[in-house]
RNA sequence: GGAGGGGUAGCGAAGUGGUCAAACGCUUCUGACUGUAAAUCAGACCUCUUAUGAGUUCGGAGGUUCGAAUCCUCCCCCCUCCA
C-alpha cells in the first residue's frame, strides 16, 4: 500500500481536538503499512447515540483511508462494574448481559463503520487470563501521584469525594489493552485523554512503540449543557425511530444546532448562518435521519413533523392500546396507557389543559371517555396513543 | 486504633420536638407566546383522593413523647484530623 502521508494527515486531523504527538503519526504513516486503530467501547450501556458518532465518523475516515480498525469491547471491565464519577455505582453485568449488549452494540456501530474492515475483539480474551502476579506487575508500572494528574481524580481527591481503588485500575487495564493489541493509534473523546495516554506509558514500559493518541470533541446533549448520555436522558439514539430523531433534533436550541452541524456534518457553517434557523435545523434533522436510515425516511419524517406540529395533525404511527371497557375515566385511561405515572400527575395535566382526546381538550378530570369508536389521546405536544375497545 | 463532622424529595440545599409533605434554587412537566428555538409569563412537581381528607416519607432498626426530620440506643455508609 502506498500512503500519501500528507493527504492522510490532513483527513485524520479534521475536527480533532488533540493529536499526540503528530510527528509520531507521520513516522507511522511513512512506513506504508495500515495503522492499527484502536477504539474501545463500554458494553454496559449498549445504546449508541449521535454523540458517539463523532468518534465513529472519524474511525470511518480511517477505514476509508485503508487503515485497520480494532473495535474493542470492554466486556471484562463491564463485568466488574464501574464506580466512575457521580455517586451512583454502575452495576456489574453478567457474562450473558455483556454478550447481549455487545451484540446490539455491534449492530448499531456498523450503521456507520464497515463491518468487513473492522476487527472486533473482547478484552476478556486476555484480561481474563491474567493471574495475580501479572496483575501486580501491571500495577507496579504506574504511580498514585501520576494517577492524580488526571483532573477528575485530582479534584475529587482534593474535595474528599470518593475514588475507588478500582477506578485507578481501569485506566491501567485500558492501557494494557493497547499493549496487548499493539495499537498504533487510539481514538476517543476528550474525556478519555488520560486513559488513552496511559496506553502510551504502558506500551513504553513494555518495550513497545507508543500509540498515537487522538481525541475528538464531546457532543453536548439536547439540553445543550451536559455531555450527551443516556443516563441524563438528553440523547438522540441512532436506533430511535426516524420521527424521534427528527423531532428531537428540531427541539434543540439554535446555538446547539450550530454545534451539531459542526461536529456531525460537513455542511459549512457560513451557509447555515445565512438561513432561517428553522430551515437549517430541518436540514440537520434530515441529514441525521438519512444517515441512520435513508433519504426516503428522512423526507417522510419531515412531512410528518410538519403535519403534526405546524398543521396540528396527528402522527401517522400511533401506538394502539386495547382496553376491555367501552367507557373509562380520563385519569384511569392515562394510567392504563402509561402516559402518566400517577393519578396525581394525570389530574394535574388535565387541570393544566395538557390532555386532549380526539383534539378536544379535556378540562374535567372526571370526564368519561367513550371507547366504542377509537379515541386518540395525547398529552402535551409529543405523546400520542390510540385507544380502542377490545 | 483514637477524636470530630455528616447522611433530608431527581439534584443542590434549609429545617434541631408541634404551625413540616418539609423553605429556597436547579432540573423536569403543562399552558400562553413561538420556529417542538431562545427569552419571558403563568402553573404543577411523594401517593391515594371530590377534599380545608387520608396514607407513606427525611440512611436502617428500635426507643422516649400526647406528638420526632428534629431527643436517646444500636447498626450501615461517607468525610476530616491524628496514629
Amino acid at each position: 500500500m502506498q500512503i500519501d502521508v500528507e493527504k492522510h494527515l490532513r483527513i485524520i486531523k479534521e475536527g480533532v481536538i488533540e493529536l499526540i504527538p503528530e510527528e509520531e503519526l507521520i513516522c507511522k504513516l511513512k512506513r506504508n503499512k495500515p495503522l492499527r486503530v484502536k477504539w474501545g467501547a463500554d458494553p454496559s450501556a449498549p445504546d449508541i447515540h449521535i454523540g458517539h458518532t463523532v468518534v465513529l465518523q472519524k474511525l470511518k475516515q480511517f477505514q476509508d483511508l485503508g487503515h485497520q480498525i480494532i473495535f474493542l469491547i470492554g466486556d471484562f471491565t463491564a463485568m466488574i462494574g464501574d464506580p466512575t464519577g457521580k455517586s451512583e455505582t454502575r452495576p456489574s453485568l453478567t457474562a450473558e448481559e455483556v454478550k447481549e449488549n455487545a451484540k446490539t452494540y455491534q449492530k448499531q456501530v456498523f450503521k456507520i463503520l464497515d463491518r468487513k474492515k473492522t476487527k472486533v475483539v473482547c478484552n476478556s480474551e486476555w484480561l481474563g487470563k491474567m493471574d495475580t502476579m501479572d496483575f501486580f506487575k501491571l500495577a507496579s508500572q504506574y504511580t498514585v501521584a501520576r494517577m492524580l494528574e488526571r483532573k477528575d481524580f485530582k479534584q475529587r481527591f482534593e474535595n474528599g469525594v470518593d475514588i475507588s481503588v478500582l477506578e485507578f485500575l481501569y485506566p491501567l487495564l485500558q492501557g494494557y489493552d493497547s499493549v496487548h493489541l499493539k495499537a498504533d493509534i487510539e481514538v476517543g473523546g476528550t474525556d478519555q485523554k488520560f486513559n488513552l495516554l496511559m496506553g502510551r506509558t504502558l506500551q513504553q514500559r513494555n518495550g513497545q512503540e507508543q500509540q498515537v493518541v487522538l481525541t475528538m470533541p464531546l457532543l453536548e446533549g439536547t439540553d445543550g449543557v451536559q455531555k450527551m448520555s443516556k443516563s441524563l436522558d438528553n440523547y438522540i439514539g441512532v436506533t430511535e425511530p426516524p420521527s424521534e430523531i427528527f423531532g428531537k433534533t428540531m427541539s434543540i436550541s439554535d446555538r446547539l444546532m450550530l454545534r451539531y452541524f459542526h461536529l456531525l456534518t460537513d455542511v459549512s457553517l457560513e451557509e447555515i448562518k445565512k438561513m432561517h434557523p428553522k430551515e437549517a435545523k430541518k436540514i440537520l434533522a434530515k441529514t441525521l435521519v438519512s444517515r441512520f436510515y435513508d433519504e426516503k425516511k428522512a423526507i417522510e419524517a419531515e412531512r410528518e413533523f410538519e403535519a403534526v406540529f405546524r398543521e396540528k395533525k396527528k402522527p401517522q404511527e400511533i401506538v394502539t392500546v386495547k382496553l376491555k371497557t367501552d367507557k373509562i375515566n380520563i385519569i384511569d385511561l392515562l394510567i392504563k396507557t402509561e402516559m402518566v405515572s400517577s393519578k396525581g400527575e394525570g389530574r394535574r395535566l388535565v387541570g393544566q389543559g395538557g390532555v386532549r382526546v380526539n383534539d378536544k381538550t379535556i378540562t374535567d378530570d372526571k370526564a368519561l371517555i367513550e371507547l366504542s369508536i377509537e379515541a386518540v389521546v395525547n398529552v402535551g405536544k409529543r405523546k400520542f396513543v390510540r385507544v380502542i375497545c377490545g
